[in-house]
DNA sequence: TGTTAGCACTCAACAACAGAGAGTGCTAAC
DNA sequence: GTTAGCACTCTCTGTTGTTGAGTGCTAACA
């Protein structure tokens, strides 16, 4: 026994029912609500025949069918494949962004939260990451007497700064003048090769020393974090509408799933080229997600640099619906900050 | 009748129990558990008394008492007044801070995580903010070729940067000598002045005065958010351990009321010259809050600058163990951004 | 051979009910 | 003023039916 179209059809059928009520279906349900033209009985095999395929799951004998992971798989392939990608939500998306917003964070902020009011499900926004950032300028601004701010601006967008302690006490000029060496030197090279450069750099003036290696270490400690993203939560407690999290125990780990942004923004940061990413249920890989599905799509600014917008919801999420309003806040990102970038 | 010495030694053994277990006390547990030499019947006379002068409340009428508002306030004063902070948890605290936290961020969210795990409680940590800030360096930073980094430094710490447009295509030395300009004209004094300065400045080089405005207006900004507070919040879904919060319906509303930051904000800003604020229960001003407690303590940085750190649970907190872990907290704040700033 | 009506069976969900237990208020005695 | 005793209240828990949705199977039908 294989699957065939008639199947599909009513599989579909079921999950379209479940994903909006969250209550088992039965197979007089099905018969009557979606017109098949046939009758309980005639489903009810077939449904007999979907659970042997393991598409189907039955909490107790006398309830009706719920779709299983696998059955999911199949529904979001198909939709997938033929590309519903509704392009109505662009305009509602873009009505949310009136406003000239200027930070990065401010954004990204912004966006998680029009993004899960729009979906009514918890919302993930990761700020944009270079695959490998290249210099373009790199200044120390004075604070004190003898600690300077470090500014390193990369084709990624600005990297994070630091106060560093410059040993000696160095005119802004003096400062000023380091920057630019620094800049000359290491403009266009990524942060890898600039501190290799820098730490090639020994010798030069002793006072110096000191400053250049704070300086190496903060740009290695760029590099590492890989420019470390900044993750943007929204409607975390729209999870506690779902009736399958009516159980607080299960609120609970949802809740500290989230708390622990590092699983998250590894989750995250994993689609291979996919402009889409759909994990459901225990494709996660995180146990306490076992019960919910990620959907996740990348926005791109500039050549190098990208970042992932997501939205988490139970397995039962509206598929379609999220995947079309992804598309469309991926489309706005885009826009937004390559228009503030240059 | 009045509040007496017994009253008050039996509702302070009420109110321990209470905070401890979360179930109503009865006269006999406080007869037995607690050492008062006195029988469960003539406590239960003086409990009929704290309850007609409103310390207790009783759920049912065959169920124990549960301590008011008022009981705690009267509990909160008690402890505050007497100044029973323990000096113990400081070393705790601190044995978290053990690796040097850079960014200003990453102390606020790991602050943020110390407290929520110490507590086991949801906590707030809102970062350092000034009164006022005077200017101590302003810089423009190249970005591409029209458009460039403005980063103001004040005696408060970083402000947050902004890229703007520079209209004219102009050299890095060029953007150097403005900064400098703008830095010597500016240096020491406020936001509110600066703004003032720079747009009295009006005239010289038509070609910088785009520029100038862009400056001023991002000034301008800064100032009008103070500096806008970050808040970073932990252990949001530690409130779900908590058996008053059972109920999914009251825990999605204290989590809504997290997720709107700005309420938040505004409670946090709001104390006076206290070192520590508590508000229990309906003093929040929240009526989603109306059964929780907000413990606030301020820490602070040089001679404008302050931050607030909290801990927010239900009013049966064990405030006496949350007021020294927040004022741990709140001194190893102060030295480790202190320590940072020189 | 596929479809359908009919029927017995299962099991969660709900309501009704009884009993236990915790706690109170009151009274009377100490 | 304190306490023992007692009647009373009311939640909580576990039990027991009852209902209803849904299934699987069989037999009849096209």
């Amino acid at each position: 026994m294989a699957m065939d179209a008639r199947k599909f059809r009513i599989l579909q059928a079921i999950i379209d029912d479940y994903i909006l009520t969250a209550i088992p279906v039965g197979s007089r349900t099905i018969s009557k609500k979606y017109e098949t033209g046939l009758s309980s009985a005639t489903i009810r095999n077939e449904m007999s025949d979907l659970e042997d395929l393991g598409y189907l799951d039955q909490p107790h004998v006398s309830a009706g069918r719920v779709p299983s992971a696998k059955a999911y798989r199949l529904y979001v392939d198909q939709l997938i494949n033929h590309g519903v990608i509704q392009a109505t939500d662009t305009q509602g998306v873009r009505n949310y962004f009136d406003h000239r917003a200027r930070q990065m964070e401010d954004v990204i902020n912004h966006a998680a939260q029009v993004l899960s009011g729009l979906t009514h499900y918890t919302s993930l926004v990761m700020s944009p990451k270079g695959v490998e950032h290249r210099i373009r300028n790199l200044q120390l601004v004075p604070v004190s007497a003898n600690s300077a701010l470090l500014v390193v601006v990369t084709d990624g967008g600005i990297m994070r700064d630091t106060v560093i302690n410059v040993g000696a006490d160095l005119e802004p000029d003096a400062l000023y003048a380091i920057s630019r060496m620094l800049t000359e030197r290491l403009n266009g090279h990524t942060l890898a090769q600039a501190q290799a450069l820098i730490g090639g750099a020994k010798g030069g003036h002793p006072q110096n020393q000191a400053l250049l290696s704070s300086v190496m270490d903060f740009v290695g400690e760029v590099d590492a974090q890989g420019g470390k993203s900044k993750l943007a939560l929204g409607g975390q407690s729209n999870i506690l509408n779902f009736p399958e999290y009516n159980d607080v125990e299960k609120a609970k780990n949802f809740l500290s799933v989230l708390e622990t942004k590092d699983q998250l923004l590894k989750l995250l940061e994993d689609h291979g080229e996919m402009a889409f990413t759909v994990r459901i249920g225990p494709e996660t890989g995180i146990p306490e997600l076992a019960d919910c599905s990620l959907v996740t799509a990348t926005y791109t600014i500039g050549e190098h640099t990208q970042g992932t917008i997501g939205v988490i919801g139970p397995t039962r999420m509206q598929y379609s619906r999220v995947l079309s309003v992804l598309y469309a806040m991926g489309q706005q990102l885009t826009d937004l900050l390559r228009q503030d970038k240059e």
